[in-house]
DNA sequence: CCCGGATATGCATGCGCATGCATTTTTACG
DNA sequence: CGTAAAAATGCATGCGCATGCATATCCGGG
């Protein structure tokens, strides 16, 4: 009892034209009478009958010397952080309204990308986003001897010759740096990603640099994994000895969040009265009344949105040269910083 | 320039065998001499063969007289939403741990459903996912036409010829009531989704039930959209008057920290001091130090577990009877709500 | 060394669609 | 009304793979 799906011959039977006819009537650009398309699709919508995207996949390869699958593959790490979550869902936003359809992939380590990336290129994807990790040059070179640009978001290769949409994470520490020192802050702390996380590292750079200049030293690092816990362990840490930071700057709001209930709620500290806490990203979390969380802001939508624009321009052509684009991050002055605040 | 992809075909002149031997070299059930398959699959490594799956689930329609994809749908909203991006999170890890691939779609009304799905079904899918929205009896039917099974998570159809799980909302409902009556509340507050959202209803009818059995009456009814904000919103208009709700019941954790945000840090109350508050989900922040959320819990991961062991079935088999499951919410008891705390 | 069964291999085919090409029909205009 | 150009239509084909079927090769026992 194997049920056979609906194709373009039966329409074009009942209809009493060709299959051809059928076809066309599918395809907005090809030569058809007006009135016969008309009757097609009626006849197509009684019946039941839908295109069949993989068959149409396959035949595209003969036209246009390639298939064209219509998808995006995205390979993505921890997709319930709130920041991922955002960003998933104005990638999913994008791509939609602009006719592409996405074949999700999560990946709990970066050494996984490859094998996923290997994974979704079997399905022919057209082009795919790599969210906070990088691909092997292997991968690389296998992406471009298939002419499938790679969008690399929130990572960028030192070859330069990869898409990619990121922050300047750099930039961003010092910013961070930069308000604590003019806020008369000593002892300024740092709590990063994972310890080999490129993005946490850039960050932390940063702000070693600024604090460097204004002759100081980052009083202490401590490392988690991005997680509300690893922050809230670590200001465990932070705060065990005599003499504490008086400024903590996190690699991300989701860490800042929890060194902030930690330090509030089980070590009783006021923030900001002792001690100033800056996060980064700027989720929406961050700015939830009794947070009021100081943070470095990623202006996810915009850069989303550039980076689909640019994936998809690299997909329709594939000469295109690689292009990266460098955002910067502002700083959101919240209540988590002593000093006066913006009017 | 156009690039051509590299073929069975390809291999197969390298390897010097016949494109069937390609094929079943990389079938792990096919009949091939050890030596062959070992020599064809390095050959296919060096010259960066991959099998195309789009190519290969053209002719699996041959074979079994139906496409098989190795794709399921996904159809979501509010992806954004921690209880979403959660459970995102563990149904990209299920169903990709078990060989499956997803093609997701996002949307923003109930609406857009069928949309998507038809979309979708373009794929030819093994299978739907569907996130807190119903499909029409339309759709339905199609699918059922179609041989696609469908997995309602988090919703049920009345007519109970659709796979689903979700959670038991009424009792969840009820039990909050019982807590709060049991605390000795006696002005109890409900704040739902949107008016029109059948999860939001059964909350409030299981409150609404209980509250009433215990001779009294729901206190006051605000209605939001499942977001921070309208929450936020929810709860300036509950603490207005002069005469305010002694307990509230939110129909969604994100919500109730909205409301919990707005009192303690907007209207200067004290929770429980001022009112009790019970959410629904227990997501991950409602265990924050800072917020201490009682919660209706959802066993999110169990939950997935099994709607996608039945998605798999079903699809497997597409005979099998349509599977109903109704998992019960555990009260876990915070510091939102006054008396006692356990142990 | 021979022969039968088991295993391995290649050939041919079609999944459902889009499209080049040849042919027919329509349209426009003198 | 005639004719040329434009539009519409159908036929045939192949995209890359898996697999039924026919044939070839292997293996072991007598």
């Amino acid at each position: 009892m194997r049920k056979k799906s609906i194709t373009s011959y039966d329409v074009a039977k009942v209809a009493g034209v060709s299959q051809s006819a059928v076809s066309r009537a599918f395809s907005p650009t090809a030569s058809i009478a007006e009135k016969k398309r008309k009757l097609i699709l009626k006849i197509a919508r009684e019946i039941g009958y839908q295109p069949n995207a993989i068959a149409r996949s396959m035949s595209s390869a003969r036209a246009q010397g390639r298939q064209k699958s219509g998808i995006v593959g995205i390979i993505a790490t921890r997709i319930q952080d709130p920041f991922f979550a955002n960003t998933m869902a104005y990638f999913s936003a994008q791509l939609q309204a602009k006719g592409w359809h996405m074949l999700l992939f999560t990946v709990d380590t970066p050494q996984e990308v490859d094998e996923a990336l290997h994974s979704l290129m079997q399905f022919r994807i057209d082009g795919v986003i790599i969210l906070s990790a990088i691909l092997s040059e292997h991968m690389a070179k296998t992406c471009r001897a298939n002419g499938t640009p790679v969008m690399l978001y929130n990572r960028s290769t030192t070859g330069g010759n990869i898409n990619s949409v990121q922050i300047d994470n750099y930039a961003g520490g010092r910013t961070a740096a930069e308000v604590l020192l003019e806020t008369d802050h000593k002892r300024i702390a740092f709590v990063g990603g994972t310890e080999t996380d490129l993005t946490s590292q850039e960050r932390e750079r940063g702000l070693s640099d600024r604090v460097a200049e204004a002759g100081l030293a980052v009083f202490r690092r401590e490392y988690g994994d991005y997680t509300f816990d690893s922050g809230r362990r670590a200001a465990g840490r932070l705060f065990a000895d005599e003499l504490c930071p008086d400024a903590v700057f996190c690699a991300s709001d989701v860490m800042a969040l929890g060194v902030l209930h930690a330090a509030r709620h089980e070590f009783g500290l006021k923030v900001p009265g002792d001690f100033s806490l800056i996060g980064f990203d700027d989720i929406p979390s961050a700015a939830w009344p009794g947070h009021q969380l100081t943070s470095i802001r990623q202006p996810v939508r915009r850069m989303v949105r550039e980076a689909v624009d640019i994936l998809i321009e690299r997909m329709e052509d594939p000469a295109l040269a690689p292009k990266l684009v460098t955002y910067s991050g502002d700083l959101v002055r919240r209540a988590t910083v002593r000093g006066p605040l913006p009017a």
